[in-house]
DNA sequence: CAAATATATGAAGAGGTATTCATATATTGA
DNA sequence: TCAATATATGAATACCTCTTCATATATTTG
């Protein structure tokens, strides 16, 4: 309990906020976000994924291994299919979360691009 | 609420995904990020956050233009003082959440690395 | 085996960004 | 006014990242 519990200590060690931060780093790229939002509710694969967001298959490969390696996604076979799905539900409520949130910020943000 | 409601649903619009992306770019730097986290609970001055995370003053105004930029934190000056805190509830609201997952995630830490 | 399909990966270029240094702009007080 | 303090900003640069193109690696089927 040196480290604080889940109550309102926002005191990180450096590895969490590098770690925090490299996950936000994931998330705050517009491609990337479109590929783990795409694949966080049901798992697809690459080639669904490309389909979709209209991607060219090798860019979805290439996000999608970032996203493999910083725990975000996880990847499973299926024959010559590889599918992919939020890495678990703790990231899947991560990003639940984030949306609620930014249709909240939207709602009672006036200003901003519209016009 | 227009489309969707706050249950669900998580088709996001291209401005929005691009917002929220913004957001997370934006907390996606750990020097930014370690600025957030040093004011998100207490208002801090410019060269509070300075000397207590031991940067530079340039290098923490540049990163505060940003965050204020992105409407993750706000300013407010008094005196030749200017300080900085978080922008409104809903920033304190995701920071939290991040902060405890991430701390969670780091608890279990050991998923599948299988390929 | 070879062919077809699905995914992954390496190299390279274009563009972006974090940081530093120097300097400018407030703000207060003598 | 000038000096002192606090913050902001512009330019330069070294580094990083997104994307594309070409190619390699699996996997199933004939």
């Amino acid at each position: 309990m040196a480290r604080g519990g889940k109550s309102k200590s926002k005191n990180l060690q450096t590895g969490e906020i590098q770690n925090l931060a490299e996950m936000f780093r994931l998330l705050g790229d517009p491609t990337r976000l479109r590929i783990v939002l795409a694949c966080s509710t049901r798992d697809l694969s690459v080639g669904d994924i490309a389909e979709t967001l209209e991607l060219s298959q090798s860019l979805v490969s290439h996000h999608l291994r970032l996203l493999r390696a910083g725990r975000i996604l996880r990847a499973e076979r299926h024959g010559r299919h590889v599918f992919y799905g939020a890495a678990d539900d703790h990231i899947r409520h991560v990003i639940a979360d984030m949306v609620e949130h930014v249709a909240e910020a939207h709602s009672h943000t006036r200003a901003k691009t519209a016009a």
